[in-house]
DNA sequence: CCTGCTAGTTCATTCAATGAACCAACCCGG
DNA sequence: CCGGGTTGGTTCATTGAATGAACTAGCAGG
């Protein structure tokens, strides 16, 4: 599988989750391109240049998940638009984020790079993990793992997982992983 | 090419960019164990269960993209271990804000998600695009494209890329793609 | 009836992911 | 100094997805 869609063995993250959803290869393209105001199949085509089969498939899949959104703007003759529902727009601090990070620190010179400003005063956006209730930015090593609940069935039983699970811990600590029940490293 | 690297179509956005370095299956997942404190090869394989070939080809390709850093810890054996760079410390927003949509959309009932608290305070993180200057969060529709700067090598021509280097033009927008020069829709 | 446009589907080929096996360096215990 | 265990890989046959070209179908307009 090739950026194949699924990631079984990471069911306790809601990351991997959001890839299994617009992880694949040219999903998030896809998706950028639905923010540019690219609505038809034909516009997304010969913007991406990707085959038509992925581009069908990706489509399908991201309206299945709820991403998306197929309607009928035109009757005669018939026609068809793809439109970001809410859980779609509501995907933008990702790419926002994606593309704030590579304007910093992978920005290759001799490109025609787009930018994106708040319209209203023309600024250039950033993009933040933040705490709705202290109003900041949250920077990774203030960021506390909370391990999911304790549910019936079977936990993840390999040693990082396990390690994760003994909680609490903050990102970027290093993780002590046991393997088999003894301190290691 | 599956979820392969290059996005060669794509070279006047930055986020394509990004997705040229990050974008691979498994990538992603690599970078949020780091964060989780995963430093070790051995604990990437345990945990993540990729292809070892895999695990090894992304660490060595992270590495030369500068977003991770590989360290001996110990000589004797000797021991390596990868560490984020501060450019990968930087993907946090992205991965956050990845996080965070998944948990408002894509959320499965029956799984032991984890969750991710503001460690002082205890409140769930959200993620925005944010503007410096109004500092505010900025939704997609307020959102300006600026095309790139004009330069001397031949931009894209294809309906898309030039309907997009009219501007000015917010995100959302319906994109009108003129094929050939005459009006369409 | 013919042409062109949109929105696809089908299919042979290529290339990356998978998974199992193998390998090498080193430590430790006996 | 020999054998077993741990770490950090490499190699390779197999699978399956991406690619790209060709083909199809519905419909409008002339």
């Amino acid at each position: 599988m090739a950026l194949g869609k699924d990631y079984e063995s990471q069911r306790d993250c809601t990351m991997a989750r959001g890839l299994e959803l617009v992880g694949e290869r040219w999903t998030m393209l896809i998706l950028r391109d639905c923010f540019y105001g690219v609505r038809r199949y034909s516009d997304f085509f010969v913007h991406l240049g990707l085959p038509r089969a992925v581009l069908s498939e990706r489509l399908a899949n991201l309206c299945e998940q709820g991403v998306l959104e197929k309607r009928r703007y035109q009757d005669a003759p018939p026609r068809e638009e793809y439109v970001l529902t809410e859980m779609g727009e509501a995907f933008w601090p990702v790419l926002a984020a994606l593309g704030a990070w590579t304007t910093k620190f992978a920005w290759e010179p001799g490109r025609r790079y787009r930018t994106f400003l708040h319209d209203p005063c023309e600024t250039r956006l950033v993009a933040y993990a933040h705490c709705p209730s202290c109003d900041r930015a949250v920077p990774a090593a203030e960021v506390r793992i909370v391990p999911g609940p304790d549910l019936p069935d079977q936990p993840a039983t390999d040693p990082v997982s396990v390690a994760l699970r003994r909680g609490p811990k903050r990102l970027l600590e290093p993780l002590i992983v046991t393997p088999g029940g003894s301190g290691a490293r």
